[in-house]
RNA sequence: CGCGGGGUGGAGCAGUUGGUAGCUCGUCGGGCUCAUAACCCGAAGGUCGCUGGUUCAAGUCCGGCCCCCGCAA
């Protein structure tokens, strides 16, 4: 079978290898973004599924638009049988959709319809989802409509962070991806329609919601803190002005009446701060311009002292 | 030449108007305890990134160099 493959960040590199490692399929090509100046510098920063394609001798494309007659055309000579999209940052046109004679299919990091869109393993954590998944489906014209193929599903865990689910997501995603594609080559492919109406939608995350506000529930805030771990990260304001990132936080059944931000207790390994309702233990931080570090070596620096209040402007 | 922070005993930090360095933790030894990440006593451990210069005297002022990191994209 030849396939086409599309995708960009480290998620959809599972995909890709699993494909590669299977050994039977013959990758026609892999399409990926284009180099964007990275890092402190500027430098160009290849993504990671351009890294592993050329490491693997594959031929990469890396249109700014895969819609433009020009690339669609290049598409065409290439003659897919499946394209395969993982995480891929563009949207497809009812043109490609067509091309390949089993058209195409996209392993997404959620269980449709919940999540679909650009960030569905970081909601998943935010919103404190005891379980979340991979669905993988037919792709049609809209955002991850499609009909479903396949799903796998993952129990998350109370501390979970966003990087483990990815973590996950990723390996059982590729997993799910070899077995749907032996289903399409039997013709035992059963595709199952969305329910419209359980729809949900995690759309790109936005600056702002990095920022922490300690008048929401204990809860609330954790789910934050390991929804955007490792990336891009929880923050705070320290009494000082400066930003202070908040890496690991652990759910706590104290209570007080302090104003919510407020350092309630610093102990040698930790320190709790006050929340709209409840007390959150935070136990993992990074001061601006350093790096992570556990929350006990922060207090040994003095970075944080009973009575302080986060998150004042 | 994107913005910015920093290099001080193992770790994280402090160090005033320049006068040979301090804090918390850790480590080692001892004690207390049923026990401990708790507590008490004691100890080891620093060319203050490198390099010129100013000065009677520089971690602390000036110049150059090396390295690390955060943010933004």
């Amino acid at each position: 079978m030849r396939i086409v493959f599309m995708g960009t960040p480290d998620f959809a590199v599972g995909s890709l290898q699993a494909l590669v490692e299977a050994g039977k399929y013959e990758i026609v090509s892999v399409i990926t973004q284009p180099d964007r100046p990275k890092g402190r510098g500027r430098q160009m920063l290849m993504t990671p599924v351009k890294e592993y394609a050329l490491g693997q001798g594959l031929e990469v494309f890396q249109p700014q638009r895969v819609k433009t007659p020009e690339f669609v055309a290049q598409l065409r000579e290439m003659n897919p049988d499946l394209i395969v999209v993982a995480a891929f940052g563009q949207l497809l046109s009812q043109e490609i959709l067509e091309m390949p004679k089993y058209g195409c299919i996209n392993v997404h990091a959620s269980l449709l319809p919940k999540y679909r869109g650009a960030a569905p393993i970081h909601y998943a954590i935010m919103q404190g989802e005891e379980e979340s998944g991979v669905t993988i489906m037919q792709m049609d014209i809209g955002m991850d409509t499609g009909d479903m193929l396949k799903k796998v599903i993952v129990p998350i865990g109370e501390n979970m962070t966003m990087g483990e689910l990815h973590d996950e997501l990723k390996v059982k995603g590729a997993e799910l991806l070899l077995e749907v594609i032996e289903d399409i080559e039997a013709g035992k492919a059963s595709p199952e329609k969305q329910k419209e109406e359980e729809a949900t939608y995690a759309s790109l995350l936005k600056r702002d919601m990095e920022k922490i506000d300690w008048s929401k529930a204990a809860t609330d805030i954790h789910n934050l803190i390991r929804g955007f771990n490792p990336a891009p990260g929880a923050f705070t304001k320290l009494p000082d002005g400066k930003n202070l990132k908040i890496w690991g936080s652990r759910l706590t059944d104290k209570v007080t009446t302090a104003e919510p931000g407020t350092v309630v207790e610093v102990t040698k390994h930790s320190f709790f701060v006050a929340c709209g309702t409840g007390v959150l233990e935070i136990i993992e931080v990074q001061p601006e311009s350093k790096k992570r570090m556990a929350a006990q070596v922060f207090i040994n620096g003095r970075g944080v002292q009973a009575e302080d209040v986060l998150g004042k402007e």
